[in-house]
DNA sequence: AGCACGCCGACT
DNA sequence: GTCGGCGTGCTC
């Protein structure tokens, strides 16, 4: 009999492997260790420690207990669930919550201090060094003070005047100031910060819905709900976690002015050794408020008490790529596992949340009056149809004399349109050809700015040809569509002396950048902002006194599941950027069906009808939230093999009570890389184990050569 | 994910 | 006769 630890590794490996535990090395569970795994070592997390015998074959030893911060228990155990409920390898999200721990250390950085001895020879060079040494500084910096050169510096340091020292970056994080109040909330406010403060210091799981429009003021709420939680118990930590990284730097603005320290940052562009940082003090306790994307949810939390998901229902918290998995859900279930209560914040929440709301498993809590003395916008439909825009353009008539209007008020105008680029489509005249890239099936979208034709699926890009590729002919490709380039083209033309400036993706590379125009655009400097999703929410702009929403349709089509609650709610955001101070707003959305049911909800500002409406039809079908789905994509390089293989696989589909299995179909995108694609879609009563249902199925097929199988459960795009 | 082992073409 | 191409499969 010996010790048993059984380790997870951060890689796709389907279970956790078993070592023997070394005799006299202490391991716990959530120790991190190195073990060998084939020819080399790997870090690991020890899962489970059992006394047994290795079985047929002997086991190999643990290496290393490594002297680094364990997975406190609820960190561990949302791993291994988050891996069951995505029916994927636990090794992948056991990789998002290491990815702190992997990364390296803080560099220390060398500082000179004076030591109080004099130079042997004293020159006026030598005598600003030392006036200028009052504290520690890099000699870089001690130079810069003292508008010397640095070799003066290594002089006075060569001699023994300066001294020089090791220091590293302060890793602890101010713990935050409770004694300090809040902002002033209006009876609304006060009402929902009081229940949320209630639901937190009962202790326990529990989620509530925070249900207010834009401008309501929800983020001093849920920072409220964040004071209580702090100090109810000097361990506890909270996590906010929101959709975007553009938005976490107003946020951790608020949180510092709130409370007097700055919480730990948490998202992609943090860069790595500061990464190392927040995660070992999350891990330790000291660092108490966390804002992040959604991989702060695999934090090492010691003592989770809240959770807030800013903007729940936006659809950035569900991860495609990798690791699939949808924040939001994650975040209850965190809650669960923790023992935290939970705050969806959302001026739209989800028909998921909103189910769940009316149902009474989550409490709701409604934040009606608007903040100061701002109004709604009026919203205003323009039918395509009756005042289409001249040829080749995209802004209609009326849309136009709006933003003239505005414009000559010295107000701003966004103009919204979710599409990058100049154009979504390059086509030949001569020859019809559409110029899609190599293996794959989606359109190569034109970028004027860096004259290429780009492909957002894959990232393939070439410059724009001058000749068709397919027929030869000479300047024959013609865009189609229109992207937030080409509006913005148009609407210089339209204005040519007016400030006009775009925020996509492709022109706002970093958080920086994007915050320098959000500010530019609060404080007045530009005239007219075209955007994409990217800058619908989060954002106050005072002047902003009109939205123009260039194709409101964009979401209606494409048929999948959501589009008319994310054009709903997308439309709701971006309206609702208008008018926020004292002065009214307006927003005109340009539609080639203004009798649609989610046009006609969104004029009427009517959310209960959209939502009412669009209930019956999920229930009628059995759609989420009243059912369940999951997709499977199966790819591979070969088209016959992968119709072999998708054939067997629905053969070997389990027989359920319950689910339906529907497919092999085409995926919408049937190249993507040279892979072909096949999709199975797969609906499921509420009551079903999904996971332990597509788990089941996935055990029963063995995909041959190069053939990946992934599962999605409760797919959002259904490309 | 790595990193081996494996079985078929052009080289010192 | 070998070196090496990367296809397939395993790692407790």
């Amino acid at each position: 009999m010996s010790r048993i630890a059984s380790v997870l590794i951060p890689m796709p490996l389907p279970e956790a492997f078993d070592y023997e535990a070394p005799e006299g090395m202490a391991l716990a569970p959530g120790d991190q260790v190195a073990v060998p795994l084939g020819p080399r070592l790997m870090r690991g997390v020890v899962a489970a420690i059992r006394d047994g015998h290795g079985g047929n074959r002997p086991l190999k030893q643990v290496a290393e207990r490594l002297d680094e911060p364990p997975l406190p228990p609820g960190a561990l155990e949302f791993v291994q669930w988050a891996a069951r409920y995505s029916v994927d390898a636990p090794g992948q999200p056991l990789a998002i919550a290491l990815r702190g721990a992997r990364a390296p250390k803080p560099k220390p950085v060398r500082m000179l201090e004076a030591t109080g001895r004099a130079p042997g020879r004293t020159t006026p060079a030598r005598t600003k060094v030392l006036e200028a040494a009052t504290g520690p500084m890099t000699a870089a910096d001690l130079a810069r003070a003292a508008g010397v050169s640095a070799g003066v510096v290594k002089g006075l340091l060569d001699e023994g005047c300066l001294a020089e020292r090791l220091v590293t970056e302060d890793a602890a994080f101010d713990p935050p100031d409770l004694a300090r109040k809040g902002s002033e909330l209006n009876a609304s406010q006060a009402a929902s910060a009081g229940a949320l403060a209630d639901m937190v210091r009962a202790g326990g799981f529990s989620v509530a819905l925070l249900d207010g429009v834009t401008g309501s003021g929800k983020t001093e709420v849920y920072l409220e709900a964040a004071a209580a939680a702090l100090a109810a118990d000097p361990e506890a930590q909270v996590l906010i976690l929101l959709p975007e990284i553009a938005l976490t730097q107003a946020v951790i603005a608020r949180v510092t002015h709130r409370f007097g320290a700055r919480p730990g940052e948490w998202h992609s562009d943090v860069a790595p050794p500061a990464r190392r940082r927040v995660w070992e003090a999350v891990a330790s306790g000291t660092c108490r408020i966390v804002v992040g994307a959604r991989s702060a949810l695999f934090l090492p939390f010691r003592k989770l008490r809240l959770i807030v998901v800013d903007e729940e229902h936006d659809s950035s918290f569900k991860q495609e790529d990798g690791f699939i998995y949808q924040g939001r859900d994650l975040a209850v279930a965190r809650g669960k596992i923790e023992g935290a209560a939970v705050v969806l914040a959302s001026a739209t929440p989800s028909l998921e949340t909103l189910r769940n709301a009316e149902a009474g498993r989550y409490r709701w809590l409604r934040l009606s009056a608007r903040h100061g003395t701002a109004r709604l916008p009026d919203i205003e439909l323009i039918d395509l149809k009756a005042t289409p825009p001249e040829h080749g353009r995209w802004l209609s008539p009326p849309l136009v004399a709006a933003m003239a209007e505005t414009y000559g008020r010295g107000e701003q105008t966004l103009l919204f349109l979710n599409r990058r680029g100049y154009a979504p489509l390059v086509l030949c005249r001569a020859c019809g050809e559409r110029m899609t890239a190599p293996d794959t099936d989606s359109w190569l979208v034109e970028h004027r700015y860096s004259g290429r034709l780009v492909c957002h699926l894959t990232g393939f890009s070439m410059p724009k040809p001058s000749a068709c590729p397919h027929c030869g002919a000479k300047d024959s490709l013609v865009s189609i569509g229109p992207g937030v380039e080409r509006v913005e083209e148009e609407a210089r033309q339209l204005f040519p002396q007016a400030r006009i400036a775009v925020f996509s993706s492709d022109t706002v590379f970093d958080a920086r950048e994007a915050r320098r125009l959000v500010e530019a655009m609060a404080a007045g400097d530009i005239d007219i902002l075209v955007a994409t999703q990217a800058a619908a929410k989060g954002h106050n702009f005072p002047k902003l006194t009109l939205v123009g929403v260039v194709d409101a349709d964009l979401g209606l089509r494409g048929g999948d599941l959501r589009a008319a609650e994310r054009t709903y709610q997308l439309l709701a955001q971006a309206t609702g950027r208008a008018g926020r101070k004292d002065r009214p707003g307006r927003a005109l959305l340009q539609t080639y069906a203004p009798e649609h049911p989610v046009m006609q909800a969104l004029k009427a500002q009517d959310r209960d009808a959209f939502v009412e409406a669009e209930m019956a039809e999920r229930e009628a079908a059995g759609l989420p939230p009243f059912g369940r789905l999951a997709a499977v994509i199966a790819s591979g390089p070969d088209a016959a093999q992968l119709d072999a293989f998708t054939q067997a696989m629905a053969q070997a589909a389990p027989n359920t009570p319950g689910v339906e299995v529907y497919g092999p179909a085409d995926a919408p995108l049937g190249l993507v890389r040279g892979r072909r694609r096949k999709r199975f879609l797969v609906r499921a009563d509420r009551g079903v184990d999904l996971s332990a249902y597509m788990a089941a199925w996935r055990a029963r097929v063995r995909p041959p050569g190069q053939i990946r199988v992934a599962i999605d459960i409760d797919p959002y795009s259904f490309l």
